[in-house]
DNA sequence: CATCAGGGCCCTG
DNA sequence: CAGGGCCCTGAT
């Protein structure tokens, strides 16, 4: 089993959302499921990060409101970092998690939506996030592909036994992720072991990429879209199904829906026509009708704002949708 | 006990 | 561009 860091040593900071901000409904996230590198409450939110070679704990602490944000930031480390890391680490958090975006624009071209309204109303100031880098938001979309909910997760938890690390802070005891280096170095049998299954082959090729291709997360940030999603699609084990969870989750493309995947077409069949099953073109046409540039953050809206609503009580169509 | 599809993608023909 | 194969698991 893995060893437990004590991560003893912190830097406090506060940062300044954009506002309007929803604090909760940006960093918790009720469709995705659930993995032992975070930890949720109302208001407070905690997640390793490997950051720099070294692995990271972040709490965020809402003490602010939507309209006058405010969160309070905690980063652990094992050893004392560099002031100037932390901060690195702090613009990194502002990143991953959209705190400085402008959805001016999106409330005023999208505001008036009937679909849409009842969504933005209770999430205002919800942003798209992804606490992972780009190479783990990779393990989960492979992790994800032709699997059940339940076998996606024991994937990733069997990856983070074996190559990942337990680290405590703010009594807290959460998983981090491996650094690709460590999957490059396991041999594909090591991987299947841990009943990955063919996704073995996909995983050591992705890690490669960050190892000895030098695949680099943030020179793909400025790229343009079409060209961005070229690059992505050009990774192994990448098709249309993940490359738009890339594309909004990690570099935040709010327009990245070109592609419906059979559960999701059940449910914004639903969702927007109120039937079981609607033609994907169809459904495509339409967000692209009500929501242009926006679709994906719209949709995205819509369906968080379902999904927590099947936390309260249970949405019986969904519930047949989302197996375990 | 067997068969099959599941929150896809690659590769071949 | 269609379709078979791929890992493992739980449902039937």
């Amino acid at each position: 089993m893995n060893q437990i860091k004590i991560l003893k040593h912190h830097f406090d900071t506060i940062l300044f959302p954009t506002a309007p901000f929803h604090f909760d409904g940006t960093v918790y996230k009720p469709s995705h499921f659930p993995s032992t590198d975070v930890a949720y409450e109302e208001g407070k939110y905690w997640r390793t990060m490997r950051f720099e070679d070294s692995v990271f704990g972040m709490k965020m602490v809402n003490q602010g409101t939507v309209e006058e944000p405010e969160v309070s930031v905690s980063v652990y480390s094992e050893k004392e970092a560099h002031p100037g890391q932390y901060q690195r680490i702090c613009r990194e958090i502002e990143y991953r998690f959209d705190l400085k975006a402008d959805l001016a624009a999106f409330v005023d071209d999208c505001g008036g939506d009937d679909l849409l309204k009842p969504a933005l109303q209770r999430w205002r100031g919800m942003r798209v996030s992804a606490g992972e880098s780009l190479y783990e938001f990779l393990v989960l979309a492979t992790v994800l592909q032709n699997a059940t909910v339940r076998r996606s997760v024991q994937m990733l938890e069997n990856l983070f036994n074996r190559f990942g690390s337990v680290v405590s802070f703010d009594r807290k005891e959460l998983s981090a992720y491996w650094p690709p280096e460590a999957i490059v170095q396991a041999g594909e049998q090591e991987l299947r072991d841990l009943k990955v299954g063919y996704r073995a082959k996909t995983l050591i090729r992705q890690a490669q990429e960050f190892v000895n291709e030098g695949m680099d997360e943030y020179s793909l940030r400025v790229f343009p879209s079409d060209r961005l999603k070229a690059e992505l699609l050009d990774l192994y084990g990448i098709g249309p199904a993940s490359v738009w969870y890339l594309l909004f989750g990690v570099f935040k493309r709010y327009d990245a829906l070109e592609y419906v995947s059979p559960w999701e077409q059940k449910i914004y069949s639903r969702l927007l026509f109120d039937q079981e099953m609607v033609d994907a073109e169809v459904i495509l046409g339409e967000v692209e009708r009500r929501w242009g540039k926006w679709k994906m953050l719209a949709v995205h809206y819509i369906f968080e704002d379902l999904f927590w609503q099947r936390k309260t009580a249970p949405v019986p169509w969904l519930e047949e949708l989302i197996r375990l």
